[in-house]
DNA sequence: TGTCGTGGAGACAGATCTGTCTCCTTGTCG
DNA sequence: CGACAAGGAGACAGATCTGTCTCCACGACA
């Protein structure tokens, strides 16, 4: 295996482990056992845990960034239709099976302490959401594109944490033990978190609608 | 110090502990020196540190919610009134000092795992809170009262979050050593965190206003 | 005054965590 | 073929974590 191919294995695994488990949660052994990677290797590309933390997040950040995009994209061709679909790719992620919140709402929850860069990668994450919701703010015509993007953001947020919270755990990962109402409770689960996406999506259309009237009504 | 006042004390100090540094980063000893109570006293009244944090949650939760209802009803009389003061209310809690997010939602994301009853006491949390709004929204006449309940309280999920993390930390907590920058820093703070809150302010007010014109004009 | 429950202080066991270091294998390139 | 870097396996140190246990002080009450 090829030096930065270990460095890309490394931190896909971290993401997933960190994704379900939290930070704190997951040590460094278990990464490296489901990475199939040696300490020293690790120790060869990050300086510690928080750097290898930090890096995970940022390599998330861009793949994560690139597919809504691209899936937003996909399903509108308007900017008004894709700010709408901004919420049926939501609640497409809500459904999957490694649904955990958001990693980074996680992260800040876990490392809230201080101005550390894990926080700032963080924040500048969400940024860069919000930054892509203006841009199909202004393109639809919103004659406050900065105002609008604002609040779809808070909708797209409130539906994240909501779907993370309200819904039930997927079941399917917590061991051998099959739990008794196990039959078709994937589909439920799924349901009730895409709920919370449907939710977020009517009450998006009524202030984008709203917007648009506002600035359609001015000079 | 009589039995119960320790117990209390020790919730007390769990809950501050666990809301500024997280759960898994707080050990039993730190919670410990705070409280100034011995090891043998803790595991009297708990079983072990999940028994602790859930104890904990529970009277967070109950606090929480008594004093955000007594505020927001202190603020106006009014149903709609009292369905936009949540967010007055939320406004000043974001910009307290120990504002550090939502407990509830930060226990969640480091104890996603499994269908434990931490989860479950920040899933009644947040239904408690929505049937709060819920209510507030049938007295105020919307023709669905749970519809906009959902609505809005995705709106208030999304500020306390987006409050959260693009807030720049308090600096007060960080240690002996003072920043440069943190002459008036506190309010800059405060006021970026109260930001979220506005914006939610102002997008509920639409979504009520719609929500409440749609019921008067049905017979 | 003697007894008993409560709690403080902390030793202790056993596990786990991060990060370093050693020993050995493997593959690559001159 | 020989040198050398990369990596695997894991011992190790030192810290920290949870949870139990002992020893002792103190106060309430018969």
């Amino acid at each position: 295996m090829r030096h930065s191919q270990r460095r890309e294995q490394l931190l896909d695994t971290a993401i997933t482990l960190f994704a379900r488990h939290g930070y704190h949660a997951v040590g460094i052994d278990t990464i490296l056992k489901c990475a199939g990677v040696s300490k020293k290797t690790l120790y060869r590309h990050f300086r510690s845990k928080d750097e290898l933390i930090l890096a995970a997040l940022r390599k998330y950040d861009g793949r994560f960034r690139n597919a809504f995009m691209r899936q937003v994209e996909a399903r509108a061709a308007e900017p008004r239709g894709r700010l709408l679909a901004v919420f049926d790719v939501a609640a497409d992620w809500f459904e999957a099976d490694n649904f955990y919140g958001c990693m980074f709402v996680n992260a800040v929850g876990e490392y809230a302490e201080a101005e550390t860069p894990i926080r700032r990668a963080c924040r500048d994450f969400k940024a860069e959401m919000r930054r892509y919701i203006e841009d199909l703010c202004r393109q639809a015509g919103a004659p406050e594109p900065a105002t609008l993007a604002a609040e779809l953001a808070l909708l797209l947020e409130g539906a994240i944490v909501t779907a993370q919270v309200s819904g039930q755990v997927s079941g399917r990962v917590s061991g051998p033990v099959a739990h008794a109402e196990s039959g078709a409770s994937g589909s439920r689960v799924a349901e009730s978190r895409g709920r919370a996406a449907e939710t977020a999506k009517s009450a998006a259309k009524v202030l984008i609608d709203q917007a648009l009237a506002a600035g359609a009504g001015r000079p």
